[in-house]
DNA sequence: GGTCACATGTTATAAAGTAACACCCATGTC
DNA sequence: GACATGGGTGTTACTTTATAACATGTGACC
């Protein structure tokens, strides 16, 4: 997700198909979660917990306890509204709730985009591998660093 | 790797393989160094950096620090000696150093084991879903969550 | 034997994540 | 309306993981 984009869009959608699937699965999307979903969503790149800790705290105008952040990211992450990229311990926005998918990310080095992806041939290569030698998958991580298209076209 | 195998011989193979690797790179595996990716090599798990510092500063009767632990990590994984998993914050020797290869894993959730395998399947298919969005790889990074064969033959 | 690069030691600190327990507040029940 | 219930939040303290800054050692090379 390049520069040039209408982000707010990004974000207003995001918070509307939060809201319906909640909705739908009797989640409780609650002020603060929802809060927190928008500062996760503040952009394409993944965002540590205390980053978006302190943006929480200035919002609020008081000094907000860590847990917090952890628990309303734990409930987004439970409900794929979130995904965690465990390679740079943050979090990143989900691209397409709802569905099914295990979350692949491509990391830009240079611009720290993530862009989500889900690709079915990498999710059958992996079932494939781990079935040639009996394991069951249960979750896959998928986390590629490299340099984003916009990156190389303009790069530093 | 399941429970039943000389694991000895997977240590003394694994140093062997570091020591011609190193002398054949000029990269100067030290004492230190070559300890603690003997610890690391103490099971085919995943071990934490603290619980390997744990085990030098016993060795060495005194306590050392982390840095000390942390930098000769370092080391190992810059020669490939070693793999960082994401998804656990630890380290777990390479199976096959030397042959280029960015670290697939298949991570059980019993019993903790870390089964490398690089499967041209996978490594493909990622490199085609990033060139289809204009992503250039630099490094993968594929740990697979589920249940090893022997902890489905035989679940808790 | 000087010096240069790299390895290690030491101390302190930062960043990321969790435990335990109290309180609040919406919902449903009597 | 009183009251139990359960999930969500606040508060405090703490653990685990990782790094910064600076001093000291050590071996290769000229
Ligand atoms: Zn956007
Ligand atoms: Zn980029
Ligand atoms: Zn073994
Ligand atoms: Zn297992």
């Amino acid at each position: 997700m390049s520069a040039l984009h209408d982000h707010t869009h990004c974000i207003a959608d995001a918070l509307t198909r939060a809201d319906a699937l909640c909705a739908e699965r009797g989640a409780r999307l609650t002020a603060l979660r929802r809060r927190v979903l928008e500062l996760v969503w503040s952009s394409h790149r993944p965002r540590g917990a205390y980053a978006i800790l302190e943006d929480l705290s200035q919002q609020e105008g008081k000094a907000t306890a860590p847990l917090t952040v952890y628990r309303a990211l734990e409930f987004l992450v439970e409900q794929g509204l979130v995904h965690r990229i465990e390679s740079l311990n943050a979090y990143v926005g989900c691209a397409d709730p709802g569905a099914v998918h295990s979350g692949q990310f491509l990391v830009c080095e240079s611009c720290g985009d993530a862009a989500e992806i889900d690709d079915p041939r990498v999710g059958a290569a992996i079932i494939a591998a781990a079935a040639d030698r009996g394991f069951r998958v249960q979750r896959p991580t998928v986390e590629v660093r490299g340099l984003c298209k916009s990156c190389q076209e303009n790069p530093r």
